[in-house]
DNA sequence: TATTGTTATACTCTATAACTATA
DNA sequence: TATAGTTATAGAGTATAACAATA
């Protein structure tokens, strides 16, 4: 029987995407309410943010998240369009756009940073210890990283390279 | 500095969100791929499937599904257009709808499950021990628990109970 | 009066395809 | 010719509010 999982995976499967479920649909209401952001939009505030001097493109803000070009172009509307980040051409190449946040945009992620690291803190951290923390770090760590390396099964997400084969 | 992670949660974090992510996005692809069903539409229907005899109403399904009642009444409206389940007015309670999985349902939870269980191997249980997964298990069981036992901050989330408060 | 579920509606998210401009 | 990004557009998902029917 090659089409199931074992009854430990099974559990380990539901219990991780129900857990996970519940922590976002949280954070989601959090960010929602006391920022007026959805998720997408404070991961990329969240990005630019980390990024510091460095300058970011689209390109390389739609490596990060998982999303379509089209997708992040209209975001980065929205967010341009309340001040949150400003876009202009690239200076190295005029085909691309840099991105930059705003000093508003730095106000916006101080103000809902408290209320998400509240939730993430009381939902998810409130039950480990510190040695889960650690022990989970490494898993999902590991994980990520397989997941990364593996090539798409068939459809090149059309991120950087495009599939010639196909 | 209470609005800060340590290292290790925000490493944790990380890590734990954009693993969950990557594989969400793989089991979206192939859930809609080889079977034309949304996430939210399998979970339904393998919910269904693993009720057996239990008879689930319109409000059971809801409660497992992080759902409004009337997207689950669009959700099931599109699945009983395909033949994959049945509504019908209980014979206990005149309000409530009962819902029921098809044996075409059945055939099509049968015929994405398989890619669907691979998937989740390749990605997630590829790269985590057998220990690990106990662990894993232990550990999200702990927090999915916790998170539900949790009281709703401030607005209830109209599930069941109706607050009063506010 | 409270509860179950549906309907109408509107808004957001996301992706595809066509397009422009630059390398 | 390939790449960066935008635009137009269309479809799916989700929620709110108003509603009907039953408990």
């Amino acid at each position: 029987m090659a089409d199931a999982l074992d009854p430990a995976q099974m559990r380990t499967y539901f219990a991780l995407t129900e857990a996970v479920s519940l922590l976002q649909y949280e954070v989601r209401q959090q960010l929602q309410s006391e920022g007026g952001l959805s998720y997408v939009q404070f991961e990329i505030l969240a990005k630019l943010s980390e990024a510091g001097e460095r300058q970011l493109t689209m390109t390389d803000l739609a490596d990060g998240v998982v999303y379509s070009r089209s997708g992040l172009t209209h975001q980065a509307g929205l967010l341009e369009r309340e001040g949150l980040i400003v876009r202009h051409v690239s200076p190295d190449d005029q085909r691309a756009t840099v991105v930059a946040i705003t000093k508003a945009g730095r106000a916006r992620v101080a103000k809902v940073l408290p209320g998400h690291v509240r939730v993430v803190r009381e939902l998810l951290f409130e039950s480990l210890s510190a040695r889960d923390v650690r022990t989970l770090g490494d898993m999902m760590s590991r994980a990520r990283d397989h997941m990364r390396a593996r090539p798409p099964r068939s459809a090149a997400p059309r991120k950087r390279s495009a599939g010639s084969a196909d």
